[in-house]
DNA sequence: ATGCTACCGTACGTTTCCGTACTGAGAAAA
DNA sequence: TTTTCTCAGTACGGAAACGTACGGTAGCAT
């Protein structure tokens, strides 16, 4: 029984941990992978240990925008903890990485037995949904370098090393705006020294200084999971 | 034991419905009131009858948005169902009315008893989140216009009447806009016959105009509840 | 009846971001 | 090596919404 990476995983009391370890099975997440479909049955719940995933809520065919980002924080598939199987969203793998999943079905029966797992995840539910929540303050009111802070520091929280695996067309995905303005966006940071930017990738440089420019649209989803589980 | 428009209630069985009856308090809830302050504790969860409130994100001071409308479909203090008594966001009365509601403590208590309400208040939450998934869709991609539309639409779902007592102001905190950019889409609608406006308030003329305008920003978490509560 | 206040209509220059599109550079495949 | 593809930088006209502000009207209070 080594210790998790995943700050849920960590937090559970050695009885519970054990009982979910039976069932937990560690798997590789390559870029990409869906690990809900919208509107599909979900098969898995997933831990990142390392990997992170963006939750996409879709409208119609085309429209879709980022509403949370689930790393080594959290766990996907919320919708199975709220008594259902599938939600409208879509949820992928943004950085490669580790992860533990259990079957969604295996899922709900330890959680049947076991209130303090619930209740845990119950907490992890609010907070995500805190998440989302301020994804839309930020979506209404934020300009768009400072929503670009706020996903480079969401991303930064839930990475091993300063470095984020990401392109400028898949940002604009995320941020639901033309892959032109996140390459002028983030020429800005850079050329400030906030991050330095490769080919496929970015590394933060200067959190603080990134923090800053994110003003208070970064901050309140993290305040209540550290009040709620950290 | 009379029958309750509140949706939640009246999806409930007997002899769930009878354990919450003797628990629950009529009110008449004044525009504005406050049913949940940011981060403070939660006295009371509202089922409402025909009141409407709106839950809003607040990031530091100034920055705050609408990301969710409660009606007669729903109830208020999720967080007391996820196992917490507070929350950053903050609740209140959008369009007077009456609702019932019931001490958070009481509440919980209920819940421990009683697993068919806690299972339907989950399934609400699953569909609340998902409408504050898809204002944040809408607040990134969608027009003003669209934005307005699916609001009325929403506030027209959970009144009595066409009729929705908004002033632009109001309407223009909701959506994170200026109040003159309400008022000139409100006009737009007005002047294509979609809507009548007055002095405070809207009335719906044209449904099936608006839900064109809105197009696929509106309808998804509504066909949500209709799956898991309806 | 008069004044006050809240609410609505309108205007104008400015900012932000869009749609589109062309070019070059890095990385992988042939 | 050459080709091919993906990714990033740049440009330009245009749309949407902003900040600000001024004037008008409905309804309430005195």
């Amino acid at each position: 029984m080594k210790k998790h990476r995943n700050r849920l995983l960590a937090a559970l009391l050695p009885a519970d941990l054990n009982l979910l370890e039976t069932q937990l099975q560690s798997v590789q997440l390559e870029k990409r992978r869906v690990l809900e479909a919208p509107n599909r049955t979900v098969e898995y719940v997933y831990f990142p240990e390392t990997a992170i995933a963006s939750v996409v809520a879709v409208c119609g065919r085309d429209e879709r925008i980022e509403v949370g980002l689930i790393g080594c924080e959290g766990v996907s598939g919320l919708t199975v903890l709220m008594g259902d199987r599938r939600s409208p969203n879509s949820t992928y793998v943004q950085v490669e990485g580790e992860a533990l999943r259990i079957e969604a079905d295996a899922l709900r029966k330890v959680l049947l037995q076991n209130e303090s797992l619930r209740d845990l995840l119950l907490r992890f539910g609010h907070v995500f949904t805190t998440q989302i929540a301020q994804t839309a303050v930020a979506n209404g009111r934020a300009k768009l370098e400072q929503r670009l802070a706020r996903w480079i520091l969401m991303a930064h929280d839930r990475t091993v090393a300063d470095d984020v695996a990401i392109t400028h067309e898949f940002l604009a995905v995320m941020l639901g705006v033309r892959r032109a303005s996140v390459t002028v966006a983030l020429d800005a940071l850079e050329k400030k020294g906030f991050i330095a930017a490769r080919r496929g990738s970015l590394t933060v440089a200067d959190r603080k200084a990134i923090e800053k420019i994110a003003g208070h649209f970064y901050g309140v989803p993290e305040a209540e999971f550290e009040r709620l589980i950290g």
